[in-house]
DNA sequence: TTACTTACGTTCGTTAGCGCACGGAAGCCG
DNA sequence: CGGCTTCCGTGCGCTAACGAACGTAAGTAA
């Protein structure tokens, strides 16, 4: 059992009501996920939901040829495994860790006991599907028509959102903000979740490093100038991040909201 | 007010125990829904949701440049409108009418209080928009990787399953099942839909005729052999066709599922 | 019938991204 | 230190799809 205050290192968990978290506190456990675990396999039963606090994690579906391609990322917004309170239990994408980091889990019994109280999780989980479901036909509609420069922007930018701690939350965090926001990954991982070549990326990535708004170094990708992303990034990013914010700001919001 | 029997014709209404469905049609109506009305607009406050009978509804987002690309098509096996129930009560996307045809229709209010009263509703529409999430994280993949001619057969097939009937409400349908089934649509607007140019579904729809497949004729297309499109079609029409008959087949079924 | 609109057919130059192949260098490990 | 694996850079021919322009025919309306 966990303490209800590391929770909130989860932006999901930490929008809940204190009396529900402490709830599902006690069925929660914080797992470490190394970067490339497979945490579910299309059509598996899922065991599991999980509730990234540092982690993020990849939703992608491979096809035949063994090409593949992301349809959304799940960060500290969110949580990995809908279609255990959706009803399906299963997805037809895989689930992959793209970036190593902790993450809080629930057993899917418990995750489906929780939310069939109908609270303050219920509605916030719904919302958040929607938000997922934004992402991914966001990427349909990227894949479609913006560049490989664009979607790496895009991509850059919705994982380094994730990585990014919360203001409010700063007080949390013991250690220094990292001064120059680094990924750790390769370019051929890259390549894999947009789905094209690691050529492509290659070009791409090399582009931005000459104009000097990131700098690479075998695995790991300095972010120099996040503005300089924002200008070249296509106009899914703002729409993705929009939606995002919209659907888990106002929660309990019943209003008939902006029109 | 609706006779509770016509309302069958949709197959998600079709699946509701009768005392649930008795009570739905007291609060909804029948419309007719032309060719290219748009029912929401992107960010719109939606004030109703649409279960179609024999109409198509089209989901898809219109980028800056005025470009676009559908994530995902509803025909008589879902509805329109799950962000009324998922809590955003708008999304990004727009909703285009795609074939005219007939729709129940249900305002916002009246279908919140049904999906509150946590029944077989509630588990239905849950688990039709994951159904609703296959098909948009298909579109992306498809979008990515396969071409237009598979995407063409993808769409055709999809579109063709939404328009033949039930065999078991057969008996419900007056007239005779048509031999041929025709589209009614141009191929601009089938070109808007995957987000490709005009003359790219020309030319695919082009080589289609001349393998016997389909027969074109301004603005209607007839599909002369089913078969040959599902040998062309890529493995997204399956996916997507598997993933909703499994989601709104078992209803109900609180197994664990297959492995 | 004639005029007119809408939809389909075709061509051509251009381009983004692919597939492949190879070279080189960074980092790890004995 | 030397050897090895992994990762990144580069070049080249190729193809699907694009953008634009123009022609033609089907259907519609006067």
């Amino acid at each position: 059992m966990l303490a209800a205050s590391i929770l909130l290192q989860n932006r999901l968990l930490a929008a809940l009501p204190p009396a529900e978290l402490e709830q599902l506190a006690l069925n929660m456990e914080q797992v470490t996920l190394p970067l490339g675990k497979m945490l579910y396999e299309p059509g598996e039963q899922l065991s599991h939901a999980y509730f990234p606090s540092s982690a993020i994690i990849s939703l992608h579906y491979v096809i035949e040829s063994g090409a593949s391609a992301e349809s959304a990322g799940v960060g500290r917004e969110g949580m990995l495994g809908v279609s255990l309170f959706m009803g399906g239990n299963s997805t037809t994408s895989s689930a992959v860790v793209q970036t190593a980091g902790l993450a809080f889990r629930i057993d899917r019994q418990h995750l489906k006991a929780a939310f069939d109280q109908g609270g303050a999780l219920q509605k916030l989980l719904l919302r958040y599907t929607q938000a997922l479901m934004t992402q991914m036909s966001q990427s349909a509609v990227c894949n479609r028509h913006h560049c490989i420069e664009q979607q790496l922007c895009r991509w850059l930018l919705l994982t380094l959102d994730r990585l990014t701690p919360d203001v409010n939350l700063a007080t949390q965090i013991k250690g220094a903000t990292p001064p120059l926001p680094e990924l750790v990954i390769t370019q051929e991982l890259i390549a894999n979740m947009l789905g094209v070549r690691r050529e492509g990326i290659t070009e791409a990535a090399g582009q931005l490093q000459a104009k000097g708004l990131i700098r690479y170094r075998r695995g790991h990708i300095a972010v120099l100038e996040r503005h300089g992303l924002e200008q070249r990034v296509c106009e899914c990013y703002g729409v993705v991040k929009k939606e995002i914010a919209r659907l888990l700001t106002d929660v309990g919001g019943e209003k008939t909201g902006p029109a």
